[in-house]
DNA sequence: TACAGGCTCATACTAAAGTACCAAATTTGC
DNA sequence: GCAAATTTGGTACTTTAGTATGAGCCTGTA
């Protein structure tokens, strides 16, 4: 941002030092004058653009942000939302209990700990459930 | 499209006829012109910023087209789409059979044949995978 | 008309997923 | 340091999910 008030400050001192030199040269008529003022029009709207641009994108790039307040809401804890994330990857509870170096009795317990705080009744709900209320990625 | 190109015409005509009465009103010195040169860059520069977000907020609308293509190009029927959309929505296989009316024998037979050309082992990985393809919207 | 493709459904399985209940080991907060 | 919460894991069982195979019914089209 600091870059961004940078470039326009210098993009303005730089248009009325023009405007200035243009008021001297041999173009010194209206002509010069509409001239420059539509010059400086356009530039500046496409900066605009551009800056928007660039902000917008930022915020393209994280489209949604985990709502951990929410997690904590639900009595969601660590661990169940660690094996959340691996459902919603689609693995399977033995997959997730591999992966985690645990048995999979233990995924189960997760599991049906998970669906009774999202009020599932199965892990594709709870998926569905979970990226509804922002406490997964979509 | 045709709005945004007459507002800004009408913003440019405007601001050169303002330019030219200034050069005739009580303040015809340089301040003046540095005045309007000023405020013409900062209005075009808020109309650029305004512009360009209208636009792209039509496009964060349809964040994820559905690729119909790729849905043909994978061989999935109609009918295999629609339990894909079900399944998504976090349904069993029961429910989804009362959904379209069929029996749970033919959404199983779908189910199956689902996996298979989306190359995946269960449901949830199914669901994974075609949001992934963009063939599901997000 | 014949035939391919899609939709339907059934049987008979096997494999996961999920429930219920219990209990021990750890971690964490006060 | 102790209570509370978390994590772990087991048994035993029910319910879904998924596979394999076969078959009848439409529909568009070569």
């Amino acid at each position: 941002m600091k870059k961004t008030i940078l470039v326009f400050s210098a993009l303005i001192i730089a248009l009325l030092i023009l405007f200035r030199l243009s008021r001297y040269s041999y173009l010194s008529n209206d002509i010069s004058v509409e001239l420059t003022i539509g010059s400086i029009a356009v530039i500046f709207f496409f900066v605009g653009i551009y800056i928007n641009k660039r902000t917008l994108h930022k915020e393209k790039l994280k489209p949604t942000q985990v709502d951990y307040k929410k997690i904590e809401q639900l009595g969601i804890s660590k661990r169940e939302y660690e094996v959340l994330i691996l459902i919603s990857k689609g693995m399977s509870n033995k997959e997730i209990a591999d992966a985690l170096f645990v048995s999979e009795s233990t995924i189960k317990t997760h599991v049906s700990n998970l669906l009774v705080k999202l009020d599932a009744q199965r892990r594709t709900q709870a998926i569905k459930k979970a990226k509804e209320l922002q406490i997964l990625a979509i």
